[in-house]
RNA sequence: UGGGGAGUCGCCAAGUUGGUUAAGGCACCGGAUUUUGAUUCCGGCAUACGAGGGUUCGAAUCCUUCCUCCCCAGCCA
């Protein structure tokens, strides 16, 4: 057997990718002396989702499998948009997929003073101005896409006098707006980015950690190389959006470089495509949406695509690293089919849950010939691949609960569960034929009678001799408790919602998401959670909460994080178990 | 229409100093095992690499023309 059969966590073995080649070859060529140092740089905003986790796993993985670290920084350069609050349930997240900064947890407002002296030599080496231009002034000078940008008049504005001005912006003598430190590039760059842009602006508001210190704030393309390059990062990676802003990240900080201000060898740029998937949307503004509009039940929704959500949906950091480890990083613009998602938590959740009995849609099966008030144990394995993970007592007595779609009383082609006549296995217990049906005045299957062959207890040596195909789970009515369990499905009922054509075209090409006619919320999908209230083993009421389980034949199952007690058991369905039977009903 | 990216199987994605029959995963279709219609296992699954030309003994890989998609005109990140 090898090493790989052996393993019992799935595993995909690491695939090729440009980040990886990059890294080999820096580590070959000795670029950054040998040294491996990412940064996972969220703005503390709001919560982080699925997105984040393939930004995570990568800064933090390539650190790791290089011998290098990964640093969190907060990227706290706007003062009006960030909290405190944010941070911790990022760090949380972070956390929870599995990874440590160990001491480097920066923030970006941890280098204002470097920023601001910075800014001051930029200045002094004519390569800044204070501009006293209008947002709306800026914006109408800067051109278009095919047409250059004119000069500021402030453009030429003397070094001491942008100087003098810049500090009594600082020193808090202007209102908001009213100027804007600006670095001296090309007006004419076909790149936008290059035109002349701003890297200061006054913002009289109080910042969640410097407090009321500063009322000038340093921009994201001023602020975020410099604290690349003040951390040493050696790989700053980010997503494709930011290709345009490359040549800007490398003017600023190659400049301060050749002016002593920052050390050699300088962190390099590098975008990926970022995650996109059906079935849900991504985007910030919608996902604030949902949850203020109470679509969902808050960011920790358990069909939130956020981190905090997919944590209460029981799905698994393993389960996200399986995924970006088996779907790669390109600079492909692409849609993952949410299966994939699907698919890498279950054959991560199969390795490491075990399994439990529960009836979600609950039906009495009474069996005749057995005596009221007699129980008995059938032994259950914890996990059929593991059989180290033992055994566990399930009682049988005469009523039993049974799925209610694991009895037909006419039973279409192929199916080989219970039915008037037929024989079935009460698994792990005895082989029980189907004598009868009790029906209400309207008609309604209230119960179903049986009878048990004594001879054919599973475990039993000798016993056994009849193979029957159906295999059904059961409860024993009288010691079985009930829960209130939480069935997830996708939250959106299409591939693409709002767009234009949600379902895709015949070739399954992503549809045009600039043509977005249609409002994302009428693609919901209003069977997303259902809430029942079903039977469990005794035992799983005192699970932990965020315990994961397979309910066999059903699917993956976590003990709630919020809700979840002895007294009031509660699961979430993460995820069904594959059903190749067309006619079986989930949910 | 300027600039920057990208186009390989239904969904992802290797492969790019040109060289036998274009990796792998997911999905799908067969079959085996199975007390989960699960898992596992075996087999099948692109004469084809956005399209057309060209170079070459030989091209997904080089040249060329064209097409399509994504990003950029915040004092957001």
């Amino acid at each position: 057997m090898t090493d790989k059969a052996a393993s019992s966590v799935p595993s995909t073995p690491p695939a090729p990718h440009f980040l990886r080649a990059v890294i080999a070859e820096d580590l070959r060529s000795g670029k950054h002396g040998g040294r491996v140092v990412t940064r996972f740089p969220p703005e503390p905003n709001g919560y982080l989702h699925y997105g984040h986790a393939k930004s995570i796993i990568l800064n933090f993985g390539l650190a790791a499998e290089n011998g290098g670290r990964c640093h969190l920084r907060f990227d706290d350069t706007n003062p009006l948009k960030e909290d405190v609050e944010f941070e911790d349930s990022i760090c949380d997240a972070v956390r929870w997929l599995g990874y440590d900064w160990g001491e480097h947890r920066y923030h970006a407002s941890d280098y204002y003073d470097d920023f601001y002296r910075f800014a001051e030599w930029f200045i002094e080496q004519g390569l800044a101005y204070i501009d006293s231009q209008s947002a709306e002034e800026m914006r109408a000078a800067r051109g278009t896409l095919t047409e250059p940008g004119r000069a500021s008049p402030d453009r030429d504005r003397s070094a001491a006098e942008s100087l003098a001005l810049f500090r009594r912006m600082k020193a808090g003598e202007f209102a908001d707006g009213r100027y804007v430190l600006r670095l001296k590039i090309d007006m004419a760059s076909p790149n936008l980015n290059l035109r002349d842009p701003a890297i200061y602006r006054i913002r009289h508001a109080s910042h969640h950690r410097t407090g009321d210190k500063w009322c000038v704030y340093p921009l994201y393309d001023y602020a975020h190389c410099i604290s690349d390059a003040l951390e040493r990062i050696t790989h700053s990676i980010c997503t494709l959006e930011f290709q345009d802003h490359r040549p800007l990240y490398d003017w600023v900080i190659e400049k301060l470089a050749d002016g002593g201000l920052l050390e050699r060898p300088l962190p390099r740029q590098y975008e990926f495509a970022r995650l996109n998937l059906t079935y849900v949307v991504l985007s910030k503004r919608k996902l604030i949406e949902m949850v203020s509009k109470g679509l969902v039940d808050g960011w920790d929704d358990p069909r939130m695509p956020t981190l905090v959500g997919a944590r209460r949906r029981g799905f698994t950091a393993n389960g996200f690293r399986l995924l970006i480890e088996r779907t790669g990083v390109s600079k492909n613009d692409h849609w993952l089919d949410m299966s994939l998602l699907e698919n890498a938590m279950r054959d991560d959740l199969n390795e490491i849950a075990e399994r439990r009995v529960a009836v979600l849609d609950p039906l009495k099966l009474i069996i005749d010939n057995y005596p009221a008030g007699k129980s008995e144990d059938c032994f259950a394995p914890n996990h059929p691949q593991k059989p180290e993970l033992g055994k566990r007592a399930l009682p049988l007595s005469r009523e039993l609960w049974i799925e209610r779609d694991d009895f037909m009383e006419t039973p279409p082609k192929g199916y080989f569960r219970l039915s008037p006549g037929k024989e079935v296995r009460l698994r792990y217990g005895y082989i029980v034929q189907c004598v009868g049906v009790d029906k209400d005045a309207a008609g309604n299957i209230i119960a179903v009678h049986a009878t048990y062959d004594p001879d054919t207890k599973s475990g039993t040596p000798g016993a056994e001799t009849r193979k029957v195909k159906g295999n059904i789970h059961w409860l024993s009515a009288a010691h079985a408790k009930t829960a209130e369990v939480r069935l997830y499905d996708r939250l959106f009922a299409v591939p693409f919602p709002g767009a234009r054509n949600p379902l895709g075209d015949a070739g399954g090409e992503a549809p045009d998401t600039e043509l977005e006619e249609r409002d994302y919320l009428d693609d919901l999908n209003s069977n997303s959670k259902k809430i029942i209230t079903g039977y469990i083993e005794a035992a799983l009421a005192e699970a932990a909460p965020e315990t994961r389980f397979q309910f066999e034949r059903q699917g993956y199952f976590v003990a709630d994080l919020a809700d979840h007690s002895k007294e009031t058991p509660v699961f979430n369905r993460a995820v069904t178990l594959k059903d190749s039977w067309v006619s079986g009903i989930k949910m």
